[in-house]
DNA sequence: CCAAAATTGAGGTACGTGCCTCATGACTTA
DNA sequence: TAAGTCATGAGGCACGTACCTCAATTTTGG
């Protein structure tokens, strides 16, 4: 009650007065405008650091003549979890409309880098302030986000990091970590031992290496009695990921578990229920979509790890607000969690 | 790229044409303020539905003469979960100070519904607008929710709600569904069947009285094998956590789960290790907080059910927000999803 | 019907920033 | 030295809302 009512906010008036110059030249600071000597420059910078000015983000965007405009590019084809990720920008768009952010999505063909890179390309600064991407790593990406970031553009990754790239921020999870935690769960549900299988998408995918990864570290440090098959591509394809599980079930009548670290849920689902092994095996799988729902519901998935696409976005969001428009040159976001979900806590 | 640039945001301005009234009679309505006939209000009621007009929030905050005053009322004791709700409001509240929003934390001593109640008599709305509070069912604290509701004051339930007040929202997580996470965890970990423990705090409270339902439902449903001891009470405390759960791994050498549905875990994996039982017996507590933490890392506790109090706090912030400033009577929120840890997805 | 009270309108300032124009002064270059 | 370029200052309008004052109008009560 003492003093909160006297501590005002810092403006950009408080840094002209302390820095000696202007309101217009710590504008042209503050908006990378041309015609301010270094010198002066550093001035500004300086007032900025010891007042511990920040822009005031909601009074920015007031002021700006068009709304802060941020688009994802997102892939396209028969992944249900890059549909998720969809729905949930579409989910959020008025309610960031709101707050003065344009969002749009644009679904790119899966894997297609040269279209992404040409999407890139062709983003305009004058209508576009960030973008964010969920990408596989390939060269020519990396060349698009380092033409957009200096076109002006901060470019932002999804789901799956660009190392070695100009982007100015990651979201994500921790698939080691994702990885770490199929191999601890399968342990516990199979005191006795047992055979497990791994199914991938491709290894060539960043995210299902590491996943792999995590889980053939904990399996062999904690759960030496269980025996590991594959790990077998399915192309995070249904029909292919359901061929190879009846396949699998047919060559192993004795298998204990399986992990299934990419996509192709749906196929997996009815490769266990028309081998009638559903609920005989202890199943893990990804993404919370409508087969692994199913899966859960049914009882032939017993857990499903998942990404939490709706807090992805909320954290992307938030992100490219402050990176577009905040002082700092880092942003700092929520971690976001692997979600574990049983047919008891489905939402 | 058609018609964006030429939709235009719907303002009061255009509220007050609609109407066929002015400017000061729409903000009259929009803030409450006296001297409007009933029938002139309608007109305005009528034409921000009509147009969808929704209230600028960040031009309204800027415009006001003070921030938004919110204030979090969380028990104080030994309770470690409830500490890590009020250092989610601290590491939240220069942020939401960006966002012209002033939080305060004030710890009330756990089950003290007098001081509560006190505390939000106390409540003066010229400088608060808004209260959360984590608390009991109790008559005192309905009253006085009551009361300060009809001061001005929008009050929040936190992590357990109050039926029958005036709450305007409630955030927390189903803790049935939590309950009944546990039980298929343990069923799964337990293929063989065994003896199950259940430790609550009190069976008064409404969190831990719903987590049993939960629990006994999908044990006695799918996993006939596991017998169920308890539920016994351990206070929420660590000490007497501790003497129980040694008196029985004592009584029953051959008990092969324990389920803490309450706090007191420090004293839970004390007694795990003392006894020599830590890793032997599936374990499965609530909240992730320092004893539990450990109590992962060491082996003693296979899984953590989680409320994740950040999500909470950010999502009350967010209700806050939108419950003071809002047209809308009703608020949405994201749900909170419970978060399961094992030692290998720990943050 | 008249005075008092209640209701409504008109218009201003403020919040903090973006963006624009115009003027001034200093410095460079032919 | 004259003409040009560059750096900076001064100031204003805009965004959408809150909150204030003062006058004008309508309604109400006796």
């Amino acid at each position: 009650m003492s003093d909160e009512a006297a501590r005002r906010r810092v403006t950009v008036h408080d840094v002209a007065r302390a820095a000696g110059v202007s309101l217009a030249t710590v504008d042209r600071v503050l908006n990378g405008r041309p015609g301010v000597r270094a010198a002066t420059a550093e001035k500004v910078e300086e007032a900025i650091q010891s007042l511990g000015f920040s822009r005031d983000v909601n009074a920015s965007l007031m002021a700006r003549a068009r709304d802060l405009n941020v688009v994802f590019f997102i892939p396209d084809g028969s992944n249900e979890f890059m549909d998720s990720l969809a729905e949930a920008v579409t989910r959020r768009a008025s309610q960031a409309l709101a707050d003065r952010m344009y969002l749009s999505t644009r679904r790119i063909r899966a894997l297609d880098t040269g279209a992404l890179a040409a999407g890139l390309d062709a983003l305009n600064p004058h209508d576009c302030d960030c973008a964010v991407i969920v990408t596989s790593e390939d060269p020519s990406i990396l060349a698009a986000v380092d033409s957009a970031t200096r076109r002006g553009i901060a470019v932002m990754t999804l789901v799956s990091d660009l190392p070695g790239s100009n982007r100015r921020h990651f979201i994500g999870v921790d698939n080691v970590a994702a990885g770490r935690t199929a191999a601890s769960l399968l342990g516990r549900f199979l005191p006795q031992g047992g055979a497990v299988a791994v199914i991938a998408g491709s290894l060539h995918l960043r995210d299902h290496s590491e996943r792999l990864e995590g889980f053939r570290q904990i399996l062999s440090a904690d759960f030496s009695t269980i025996e590991l098959l594959g790990p077998l591509e399915g192309h995070d394809e249904s029909l292919a990921t359901e061929a190879l599980v009846a396949k699998l079930l047919a060559d192993h009548p004795n298998l204990s578990g399986i992990y299934n670290l990419g996509a192709g849920n749906a196929g997996l689902v009815s490769a266990l229920h028309a081998s009638g092994s559903a609920g005989r095996l202890r199943v893990i799988a990804h993404e919370l979509t409508e087969p692994t729902r199913e899966g859960l519901r049914g009882g032939a998935i017993d857990v499903v790890l998942d990404q939490n696409p709706d807090g992805e976005i909320r954290e992307a969001i938030a992100a490219a607000r402050s990176l577009v428009l905040g002082t700092a040159r880092h942003v700092a976001t929520d971690p976001i969690e692997i979600g574990i979900f049983l047919r008891d806590n489905l939402r």
